[in-house]
DNA sequence: CGTCATCATTTACGCGTGTAAACATAATAT
DNA sequence: ATATTATGTTTACACGCGTAAATGATGACG
């Protein structure tokens, strides 16, 4: 079964470091998105029941760790609405970014960046 | 209230040709999706309630016709994808999709064209 | 030991969704 | 006018989600 959102904001805090206590993460998280214990502690019992996380005991609590990647996560994510909006292809989906002006001078470079490589790389 | 993934695929078909009658939508739609004439109804009376679709009486039934642009939905959907995995840039994006191998010859051409656009109305 | 604090697990509850059956209504055919 | 058909509207129900309170377990402290 797919991760929901707020399972993902969870994700998120053990993608960018674990292992990490259920108190570590209420304290990264919880200002921001105004959930309190009891709230992470099911997110984290979904995660587990799901087996998008390990637990492993450490003395009186659980340290979590991610078992889904962040990069499965975000292929699922982005190949979803891809397929979705754009019919599976990248170019339509560029093209419609730029249409909106949401490409950055910096999103610029890079993309002309990542094409030169392309090219490169096509010996 | 954001549109749900059943009600975009409703969505879909009064994109493509508008206005349509619940049988056409179910006509269309139907096969592919598994779908009895009830869901459809209830869809489209969600999408009502929604403010998504205007229904016009035609008879004995009623015509809908997409009052949400799909233009208005594909940059929600897109630009909370693009927030929430890739900090609201576009070219990591692109990066992604690149080093998953999902840039076909064409999105590269395509791409490139569209950088040269760019380049092109930057007098 | 028994009590308190600290965690985790279970249970709860309202809401949206996917799916559809049941019901209402109006037009049509006999 | 009535029975039938075609449509739309209401109601239903299980399930996941967001949020959290209640409960349970376990180690610390007096």
């Amino acid at each position: 079964m797919a991760i929901s959102e707020a399972e993902a904001v969870v994700m998120d805090v053990l993608w960018r470091e674990a292992p990490r206590s259920a108190e570590e993460i209420l304290a990264e998280v919880g200002p921001a998105q105004n959930w309190q214990e009891g709230t992470v502690k099911s997110l984290l019992n979904r995660l587990l029941r799901k087996k998008a996380v390990h637990a492993e005991r450490d003395g009186r609590r659980y340290l979590y760790t991610p078992l889904l990647k962040r990069e499965q996560y975000v292929q699922q994510e982005s190949k979803g609405l891809l397929d979705r909006l754009f019919g599976g292809r990248v170019a339509p989906l560029v093209a419609h970014f730029s249409e909106q002006r949401k490409l950055s001078k910096k999103d610029i470079a890079e993309l002309r960046k990542l094409l030169q490589e392309l090219d490169d790389n096509e010996h």
